[in-house]
DNA sequence: CACTATAGACAGTGCCACTATCGATAGTTA
DNA sequence: TAACTATCGATAGTGGCACTGTCTATAGTG
């Protein structure tokens, strides 16, 4: 197909089109002349990919090239959920010094048992958002730490049993991308709704 | 305290913090004479404040202005989750016709008995990630919905608790705003934490 | 009375994600 | 085969955002 119909098919403006390619998220579309293209259905599938990480998944597309990378690079499943992770955005580095945040953090994960490596980006992640809360002076965020932490352990495991369901390596590698990006945003919203639930449970008020 | 000091104490340039007055996210300092002003320490929790959300939240300056706005309204307790919700980003309305992402997030909202009104974000914002699942051809999605459910509702009911600590309403309004922005980084890093002990236990190669 | 600090106004900067324009072809239709 | 539309690649421009710098007129300070 051309360009235009590229374009049609995925909502995507032919000079976005463009930009994609000099970004080089986009693969190379076959040439037939040297100023004449055929895209094919993997060019769909990939800007489709390409918009749902950067409209629902707010990354910019710096991350998208990166991320689209690791999902293409051919890993060991027991890797390409770090790989997948460290691709990804807010992977801050901890500071240098010890912090507050990350002996939380620290003493939370020994507690859990889990097995977690010093580089984990959420470790950092985890870490700078405690340290956040404690310096606006709301360290009751450490009475609800282990609740969150059971609830990241379920999410988990559902998260890496679809992964498990994925038929082919390459689907795995984008399930993880995927899933990693969206993941956040879907549970973002699920959390909403559960605090209208919870609130309106607590303050029972009769809603109008 | 003069603007200097206010600055070295937050680590906020002046130019900066002069920016956020322009931007109406500061109080008025006192004005002791037409180019001489007074502030203090309701000026360092408010920038501390500010940044927490801009640098860790990822938030705009025009949403902290919105978000503040509505953490200092003094609205009853049952209004103030959806109050500060709906203050926040993401906050995007569903799409005119209804999409399976709706209908799948409904679904599972009746389900499990859940209240949440139309309007509430988190339902546009699942729908629309469940909507680019689909798109992208990964239905597995649905398949995990309803253990994120499930955790949604355990860090919902932690949440609530940790605002039902809070002494004052201000203080309670504060949690809420600073909870909801900041509990989703939270979440996030400690998924992802959560993730890599979850693969290690599946796939249970010895990590060098 | 120097000298530094401050307030307020406003222009400028750097980054990002596009978007527009251009010249040189290539395909398509009358 | 001439006219017309589409495409390619390169490059310049746009608009939004979050600051940052500069300037003038004061105000406090040793």
């Amino acid at each position: 197909m051309k360009i235009s119909e590229l374009s049609e098919r995925t909502g995507v403006s032919i000079a976005s089109i463009k930009f994609y390619q000099r970004e080089e998220l986009l693969p190379e579309p076959e040439r037939t002349s040297p100023n004449q293209a055929q895209y094919d259905t993997q060019h769909v599938d990939r800007l489709r990919l390409i918009r749902a990480l950067v409209d629902v998944g707010g990354l910019p597309v710096a991350t998208v090239r990166t991320v689209l990378a690791a999902a293409e690079s051919d890993i060991p499943m027991d890797w390409a959920m770090g790989v997948a992770q460290r691709a990804i955005p807010g992977s801050v580095e901890l500071p240098a010094t010890t912090t507050r945040g990350v002996s939380e953090i620290d003493s939370i994960t020994e507690t859990l048992g889990w097995t977690v490596s010093p580089d984990n980006p959420g470790r950092g992640m985890a870490a700078r958002v405690i340290d956040s809360y404690v310096q606006l002076d709301h360290e009751e965020i450490l009475s609800v730490l282990p609740e969150y932490a059971r609830a990241a352990m379920i999410v988990a495991a559902a998260d890496l049993a679809s992964v498990g369901l994925q038929p082919s390596r390459i689907r795995m590698s984008e399930t993880v991308v995927v899933g990693t990006v969206l993941g956040d945003s879907l549970f973002a919203g699920l959390r909403r709704m559960a605090q209208e639930d919870e609130a309106r449970r607590r303050y029972a008020q009769v809603q109008s």
